[in-house]
DNA sequence: ATAGGGTTAG
């Protein structure tokens, strides 16, 4: 094998190792590449990929970087999929400067980054909210004379949407016809997108007809963006008019714009009405559709369209939520039947539905299949159950699972820890949540607005001066109030004798531009009731009643100057 | 490798 020559050698062996790494065994791939130098036949920049892609998918970005510069004395050059895997892998963890660091030594290592490697650099910075970086890598690549596409604008002016800032938006559009770039017909699906990421669902639609009648050019694109908003949000009626504005134009509909419709009607607890579309596209004819859905096939099986994965997963992630397990493993199998293997996604949904009913043994029974249908259970497996464990009750079947997701070699990340806070929290053991924040803290973990509700929402519950002294540690550390602060506040008020104070605040909220959400809506019917009633059981004191208010106060206070979070 | 599906707070 080796007198052949380092091609066949390369390829067998790389065939091994990214089967070792599929089955979790990472390690073992990895010595294969020790194995290979040893042996004198150079791997080549896809076995490396391979190790590193597998590293970065575990989290392990740092063992990941260390591959990098492996390769590099041994005088394999790095490639562009080298790099963008890292960079995507330390920018989702917010690693930025870790990123940065990379970014800024491609030209050292390889080839010139590319527009992938800023975009992925550029996007990074988005998500982590700093518009001012992604807008420097941006004009460090115009001064390059590296193109930006569509995604580079996608990227940066969606961004600058979600983040309140038109008049940016704007610029980087002046920018762009001063420079001479001629806007190719992405952008105007870009702006309908940005709009729709900016949750301004009704200006995109306006804007959307304000384009057609100008007779700007328009793809399936923007018309999916809407549909899948419309979707999300739950107006699954604005989404088929959409649709139907969409045929109306002459434009071709895509499987994604299939999906989405699927997706708002599984959302909606249509269930039913999805799964018999996704029969009838499939050539099941059934009986019983509503009348959009039928027209809906008819446009999308002439189109060939064939659900996928995502569509799959959407109905049964629909199913698990409502508690109806036997349909979600109904599908699986029809899944399994159609060609389509059922993924990470799929398996991590089931299990939290019977994590959902308490039915830890089906849980469990769950997570041991997955070693036999070859799939490794991630970070969100271990979360699922230990989130399972910890409903029920079970704090040492919450550990168990700890210590076997320890044991394969992953570290606890901010979900971990607020399930296990929420854990504590729940059976009243607030002292231990709160050591448990020290802990994350000092493990260089950041707390977010979860963490932040679930500890307040504890100390609401807890004797005053321990609370007092919680609530001073939380806002040092993690004050981050959004709209469930508002919630948990309004329900604490109720929950505690004080209907009419939950009122008041209510009603102080809506002088402000904050979103209110079904939840708020109905606390607030609830305080209402409880008014009307003129129950006079008060659980609260007087100082906890300032103490409730003192933190509704700040939440406000921060709510009117920020954008919440998430 | 640039979306869309999965875990946590009310």
């Amino acid at each position: 094998m080796i007198r052949k020559g380092p091609r066949p050698c390369n390829y067998t062996f790389n065939v091994m190792i990214l089967g070792f790494c599929r089955k979790g065994l990472l390690r073992v791939g990895e010595s294969l590449l020790h194995v290979m130098w040893k042996f004198q036949c150079d791997p080549d920049v896809i076995a490396y990929n391979i190790v590193i892609n597998a590293n970065c998918v575990r989290g392990q970005t740092l063992d990941a970087l260390h591959w990098v510069h492996l390769m590099t004395s041994r005088a394999c050059k790095p490639s562009i999929v080298t790099f963008s895997t890292i960079l995507n892998a330390l920018c989702k963890e917010g690693n930025l400067v870790e990123a940065r660091k990379l970014f800024d030594g491609i030209p050292d290592m390889g080839d010139p980054p590319s527009t992938i490697i800023y975009n992925t650099m550029m996007d990074g910075y988005v998500k982590a909210r700093d518009m001012g970086q992604a807008n420097m890598i941006y004009e460090e690549m115009m001064n390059k004379g590296i193109s930006p596409d569509g995604i580079t604008f996608n990227i940066l002016i969606a961004g600058y949407y979600k983040y309140g800032r038109e008049e940016d938006a704007d610029r980087l559009l002046r920018d762009l016809s001063v420079s001479g770039l001629v806007p190719d017909s992405s952008l105007y699906d870009i702006l309908v997108s940005g709009l729709c990421w900016a949750g301004r669902l009704d200006d995109a639609m306006e804007f959307l007809e304000d384009i057609l009648e100008k007779g700007l050019p328009l793809s399936a694109v923007a018309f999916n963006s809407v549909i899948a908003t419309c979707s999300r949000v739950g107006l699954e009626h604005k989404a088929y008019k959409a649709y139907k504005f969409m045929i109306a134009f002459g434009i071709t509909p895509s499987s994604s714009t299939c999906s989405s419709l699927l997706m708002g009607l599984s959302k909606k607890g249509n269930l039913q009405e999805a799964r018999e579309l996704l029969s009838f596209i499939n050539g099941l004819s059934k009986a019983g559709l509503v009348e959009e859905a039928y027209d809906i096939f008819l446009d999308m099986s002439r189109k060939g369209f064939v659900p996928n994965n995502f569509v799959y997963n959407s109905l049964i992630g629909g199913f698990c939520n409502c508690g109806k397990l036997s349909d979600a493993l109904k599908l699986e199998s029809e899944m399994r039947k159609k060609g389509l293997l059922p993924d990470i996604y799929t398996t991590n949904m089931i299990i939290n539905g019977f994590c959902k009913q308490g039915r830890m043994k089906s849980a469990v029974d769950t997570f041991m299949d997955m070693y036999r249908s070859g799939l490794t259970p991630d970070i969100v497996t271990y979360n699922t159950l230990i989130g399972g464990y910890c409903k029920a009750f079970d704090l040492a079947g919450a550990d168990e699972f700890l210590c076997k997701m320890h044991a394969s070699g992953w570290e606890p990340d901010i979900t971990t820890y607020n399930i296990r806070m929420q854990g504590f929290c729940s059976v009243r053991k607030i002292n231990r949540a709160v050591m448990m924040l020290d802990e994350l803290v000092s493990g260089g973990v950041v707390p977010d607005t979860v963490t932040y509700n679930t500890l307040m929402n504890g100390a609401c519950v807890d004797i005053l001066d321990r609370a007092m002294i919680l609530m001073a540690k939380l806002l040092k550390l993690a004050f981050l109030p959004n709209i469930v602060t508002t919630n948990v506040l309004l329900s604490q008020f109720c929950k505690q004798g004080m209907p009419e104070k939950a009122l008041m605040w209510g009603q102080k909220f809506s002088d402000i531009p904050i979103w209110f959400d079904d939840i708020t809506y109905k606390l607030l019917e609830r305080a209402y009731h409880n008014m009307q009633e003129g129950s006079k059981i008060s659980s609260g004191t007087p100082e906890k009643s300032l103490f409730l208010d003192f933190l509704m106060y700040i939440t406000y206070d921060y709510l009117c100057r920020n954008k919440p979070h998430k």
